[in-house]
DNA sequence: ATACATTTAATGTAGTAACATGTATTTATC
DNA sequence: GATAAATACATGTTACTACATTAAATGTAT
């Protein structure tokens, strides 16, 4: 269905209202998806990306504002986002040794078994989207996206 | 910038995956951008997006459930959203007179007057994408994001 | 060495969102 | 026409986010 006909509105002043519209309502759109799955395994889908970016750095610990910055969060939520992830056993946080203000957090077993149990649907979720969209057209929209980001008047 | 270099990930498991998450990605940076310009009229970015809805209903009534439905909202949040639209003295709020349980809500000059200092600039921004992408390629994007929400396996 | 600025993370506060529930009204079924 | 179910909206609760501030550690200039 198109954006036009999902939020009823018939007319757009350009091709770049219509797909910046359009792109936050897909995301809200996908956003929803996620959180029935998110939901089944007691965690948010801020949690989650947070554990997402832990168990990419391996066993490598990372500070809190690297994290923050990855997920274009500020350090105070990404702070309490861990809290949560503390408590549930997911992560570990450890004063860094060669620099006292920072933290350094690992993911923990428990928190990459969470993952690799939710691994399986998202996957499945994902590759669905093959059914309408080809792995050429994933890669470029991925690409049009990155030019988004990059556009001159970045400043609103 | 790509997105691998972005959130720092080298790998993706598909080309789907990470159009997911570079489309969740662009749409919270997307977000931060315009919550610059909100800020500077005092309102949200949901509270807008109540806003330009009503607008675009010139003026026809529309409903509370109706616009939650278009902004892929819960109702009991739309219902505190024109609360603050309200106040603000940028929608009126009447009781439905074929059905009491309904409400029917409206834009007020004031909230018109609003939105339209707020245009140039938006505008301004969209246009801005014309750097980096073409109004074809922002149709494409359009219409490869319609076909995402009809993916088969919707459901997670 | 000391003063001052910067960086890193955490916390207090207010506003916002998700969810469940409550209330009033309408619609459907018997 | 009475009762049950569905609909439209509002409200209470809990958790999350943005912003400002604080606290501690580090960097830098004199």
């Amino acid at each position: 269905m198109s954006i036009e006909t999902d939020i009823k509105q018939k007319k757009f002043r350009s091709p770049y209202q219509r797909l910046s519209i359009n792109l936050t309502y897909t995301s809200n759109w996908l956003g929803y998806k996620q959180l029935e799955l998110f939901k089944e395994h007691d965690i948010t889908s801020q949690q989650y990306n947070v554990l997402r970016i832990l168990r990419g750095q391996q066993s490598n610990a990372i500070k809190v504002t690297e994290i923050a910055e990855r997920m274009l969060d500020k350090n105070s939520n990404t702070s309490r986002l861990i809290d949560k992830l503390l408590v549930k056993g997911w992560a570990e946080r450890t004063s860094c040794p060669s620099d006292r203000r920072a933290v350094d957090v690992v993911i923990t077993p428990a928190g990459l078994d969470l993952l690799s149990k939710m691994d399986p649907a998202l996957e499945e979720w994902e590759n669905g989207l093959s059914s309408v969209i080809t792995p050429e057209e994933a890669d470029l929209m991925s690409s049009l996206l990155d030019k988004m980001r990059e556009a001159e008047n970045n400043n609103l």
